[in-house]
DNA sequence: TGGTTTTGGTCATCCAGCCGACATTTGTTT
DNA sequence: AAACAAATGTCGGCTGGATGACCAAAACCA
């Protein structure tokens, strides 16, 4: 099992069970729901202080800007996960949260009331931990994925983690609803539109795999590698 | 303040003090002492089940290891920093510790029993959970580097964190105790033993810089932007 | 002391993939 | 249905910096 499938089922459960012990439901009850539509920004990390989100429906993505405004998609984020400013820690970097699917709704709590109920339950700050723990690994894997492999293979490997998440098996084949450009896509992995494109379209000549702007269908599992 | 000298202080401050309270004292007393010398290896992931260690004295770096047996100089660490399976997840890379100084000294302790600690204490899961997120926002940055900037900025921003962290001011210079050869440096700014050499050299020209295998000067601080 | 290893210095070559530019297709608005 | 906007397709030119090759200087060791 890879890394991302992995990280995908812990945070669906256990670090869920956890958020949902009562002290949890608690303060999400008091907080904030918001709710948004395809294209509205969510969250911007600029002008909020400490505010941490759990995404209750929808997909959403997290866009990191640098000083100099430069843009990369961070991640693509769905029900269950966790985001903004959950490390207790400020940054240089600046992001803010996009809807990319309809019907988006995520409650919000303030990161102050998080910290007291961590402080009050030691076993809840570590099952916290190893969550940023992993989400810490999963970056490491996506620094190292950067440094020692080529556009094609991060492409590869994009297409291998979003099928073993979210892949639809049907027949033979496997398909996965898109909601994503290919220049989402392109920032996802460290590249550009143009060469996602070319890439998508030389695995469709190959027959590995059909696209379109609404689902990808991936007919050769075995030959993506 | 940037976020290297940031970390740097949590590190050496925070998480210390609490890391030396009388139960963690403990488990360091029950635990291994180790002993190394320049270029010995000290920790391998590969063989060992989660072990933390906390480096006593002297540098060392950490080498991160992929399926393919590529090599990147992870970080750097020194005295009082943690490293090993610190966050209880595993990972698809692997990594080993190497001294870089001489009578490099480090004691380690099972990650279950500093789980028992934190379980009890919960000012040091808070201050543990804090610290862990910081690396997180730390390798955040790198990863935002790596895409953003080229090989000449992150050589600079570089050698402007190690000054901030480890430079010693000396009338209008700082000098810097030069204890990486240029394949670590290339390792740690992800790029060739050729092209950091050419940068050391270049920087010397315009007379921003002296070197030598032993030491750095910075001669215009300024000058490094 | 001389030989071997490690580190640093320099150069010519080469290429993955970025960049700009433009055409085409699809979706959306009025 | 026309006009517009957004996403996809395609191409040729260009370049940062990797790669390999080879030499010089330090450092290490026998």
């Amino acid at each position: 099992m890879n890394l991302e499938t992995k990280y995908w089922h812990l945070h669906n459960h256990k670090l869920m069970n956890v958020l949902s012990s009562a002290e949890l439901k608690e303060i999400c009850i008091i907080s904030n729901f918001k709710t948004a539509k395809k294209g509205e920004i969510i969250y911007f990390s600029h002008d909020e202080s400490s505010r941490v989100y759990t995404l209750k429906r929808g997909t959403i993505k997290i866009v990191e800007i640098d000083q100099k405004g430069n843009e990369i998609v961070k991640d693509i984020l769905q029900e269950g996960d966790l985001f903004g400013q959950f490390t207790l820690a400020d940054s240089n970097l600046d992001e803010y949260a996009v809807a990319v699917s309809d019907y988006v709704t995520c409650c919000s709590f303030r990161m102050d009331d998080f910290e007291k109920v961590i402080a009050r339950n030691p076993l809840l700050a570590l099952q916290y931990t190893k969550w940023v723990g992993l989400r810490l690994k999963r970056m490491e894997n996506r620094y190292a994925n950067l440094v020692f492999k080529d556009v094609r293979s991060r492409f590869i490997g994009f297409l291998q983690d979003w099928t073993s998440k979210e892949g639809v098996s049907s027949k033979s084949e496997v398909i996965l609803k898109n909601y994503l450009t290919h220049q989402d896509i392109a920032s996802l992995i460290c590249s550009t539109r143009q060469t996602v494109t070319t890439l998508f379209n030389d695995l469709k000549e190959k027959g590995i795999l059909d696209y379109s702007r609404t689902e990808i269908i991936i007919k050769n599992t075995a030959a993506l590698v």
